[in-house]
DNA sequence: TTGATCTATTCCGATATGGGCATATATCCT
DNA sequence: AGGATATATGCCCATATCGGAATAGATCAA
């Protein structure tokens, strides 16, 4: 096995930096494949192929406009990914180490009064 | 040019579902290499690269006891994801879309009193 | 119909991955 | 020292990328 397929969820659509910049771009309104890809300064192929891992996971919807397609966010999809990471939170304070180290100490001490009695 | 190499930022690291539960796990205490592998069922080696790739990105932390490796959360590394993510948090109520048409109206409206004055 | 425009797909090459296995390294214990 | 335990690395394979170029489709305009 390699590495997961990048289609597979959004955590991994969402590993590459041209698709997050795809994401930014089409928040607030649909756009079409072109503009982004002037937008982004790559391919229209490349850019086709990034919309399309994008739509496979979710991320993205597509709507037919004359000889366009507009291409809108669908942001729930990146649900997951925002639930997993608020799971983190409150790990990056500053505060929670002297926290941490402060239940740990009430714990411990909690622990030997236990034993002694 | 292939695939980003995941060790170039944390968007990458967690694409991993491994390092995900990973970090998971270390989040409250530190750990050995061996226990991870145990909890998660992969081999130590499995464990010790996927540990590598984290460090590396600045996700997790070493210390040396002993002849073990305990390694902890670094979780301030999960900030850039978290902040990108929260970028889209509006945009997935089902009631944005309403709210988003109420705000342009209201927007248009005030734009029209502008030039009107 | 013919030509122009907008997108999607295919083929190619270079590269990095995740996994298993064997092994090197380091530390502790007797 | 010698053995046991805990980790890290190296090597190999199969695979799935990302990127470019060319091309196939679709749709619109004259």
């Amino acid at each position: 096995m390699a590495r997961a397929a990048t289609t597979s969820d959004a955590f991994n659509a969402v590993a590459e930096p041209q698709r997050r910049r795809i994401l930014v771009l089409l928040r607030g309104r649909e756009r079409p494949v072109n503009e982004l890809a002037r937008a982004l300064r790559i391919t229209q192929p490349r850019t086709s192929k990034h919309l399309r891992v994008l739509r496979e996971v979710g991320l993205v919807r597509v709507r037919e406009s004359g000889q366009q397609r507009l291409y809108g966010l669908e942001a729930r999809g990146l649900q997951p990914v925002h639930d997993w990471v608020i799971g983190f939170e409150q790990y990056w304070n500053e505060s929670f180490d002297r926290l941490n180290e402060y239940v740990k100490h009430l714990q411990r001490k909690e622990h030997a009064d236990g034993s002694r009695r």
